[in-house]
DNA sequence: CTTGAAACAGACCGACTGGTCTGTTTATTA
DNA sequence: TAATAAACAGACCAGTCGGTCTGTTTCAAG
């Protein structure tokens, strides 16, 4: 009908497409790694869920461990902007019961989700994946480098310095990651938020906030 | 020569071969599983690392899942036997210091072995495998009721009471589990006694030692 | 339109998987 | 000793894996 094509559309169709298939690609990927495992995480499986051809997908990712990878860095990426830091920013009183609210939510929006989930799947494969590992670790590095920033904007350390506030928050990140498993095996669902709150109980009062959070009704 | 058969082979030579058996094949899964992960630790290596026939294998664990619990069977035993807790035990001077030995000695001698990281890839592939984990269950529930009894032995909560100890060995124990996944990408390969260190310190005010252990040069 | 490349579709391949099955050897027992 | 079963050996199988390859469709540019 009309003659004018948007201006946005006409000269990125394919790189459109493209995008499209490989953001599908690797949400069908997250949502495999949550539910399967890694090992489980063909090739066959990803493309049936995302809803894509063998071709398509292949030709997007020359190797499985490509998808992988891109798929680590879009959970990487969306931990990060999502509701990150940020959910955590709006803590309350400041004092030690604002870092337990801190990790719980860390905890249920970030770790305890199938991007986290997923992530860990990741990591534990390339601990023995050398080919993999090599391709991971820079990813990894950068995010970590971004990470300690952020902490170390709302975060100083009760004693030690900048360091000990990047050491404490890479023990909460590790604390929680294998949290995943007892998770699993515990027949008490709750029993992971109860610890993730003890856990505070304990690292609260090696950090404090550098200033106040914002007013909060929540 | 001697007519005498010794009184102990004779009446069980057949379950002396399935014993050594089932022992080369649970070692060799170990290693494999340590330096492979759980999916690369096929029936087939195993049998090759074991140097044992495939009809060897097949006939003392019918299925692979076999085979790897009574694997996780062997960790668990040798966990809880081995240096355990008596290494631990052998602390120093009852106060702060001595949690940070035992945690260290927890780590080196116990976690950061094939062992444990052998366990570990059970643990992540049992996630998302309901069959496997419900065989590993009950082996880990017995696992923990043990490890419990055996803490609370040794220590004490300052504030709480049992319940609290066993919790706090319990964060501990998952703590040091993903341990290893951070070591494999840490550039310095003394991040992770570092930070089972730093560690330490969090928990240490939050248990004391029921009785000071024994006097000890080292 | 034509042309060339990007995106996609799906048949196909050798390698390897967990598991089965048919023998053969070794140990136990009557 | 003969007989029975346990322990072992290794060929074999269907199914799946990651990856390749040959077409076909869709798009961008002339």
């Amino acid at each position: 009908m009309t003659g004018s094509p948007s201006p946005e559309n006409a000269p990125n169709r394919q790189e459109q497409r493209s995008a499209q298939t490989r953001r599908r690609v690797c949400a069908a990927a997250i949502a495999c790694l949550d539910e399967r495992g890694y090992s489980e995480t063909s090739i066959q499986r990803v493309q049936e869920r995302a809803g894509v051809s063998r071709g398509a997908l292949m030709h997007q990712f020359a190797t499985k461990e490509d998808m992988i990878v891109e798929t680590l860095r879009r959970v990487l990426a969306s931990t990060r902007h999502g509701q990150g830091l940020a959910g955590a920013r709006r803590g309350g009183d400041g004092g030690g019961a604002s870092m337990e609210r801190d990790l719980l939510s860390l905890w249920s929006h970030l770790v305890d989700r199938p991007e986290g989930r997923a992530m860990v799947e990741i990591l534990v494969a390339a601990r023995t994946d050398a080919r993999l590992r090599a391709k991971i670790e820079p990813l990894l590095r950068t995010y970590e480098a971004e990470i300690s920033q952020d902490v170390l904007e709302i975060y100083e350390s009760a004693g030690g310095g900048d360091e000990d506030v990047i050491q404490i928050w890479a023990i909460c990140r590790i604390f929680m990651r294998s949290l995943h498993l007892q998770q699993r095996f515990d027949p008490d669902p709750q029993a992971a938020r109860a610890m993730v709150r003890r856990f505070a109980e304990l690292v609260a009062p090696h950090l404090r906030r550098r200033r106040p959070p914002p007013a909060n009704g929540d």
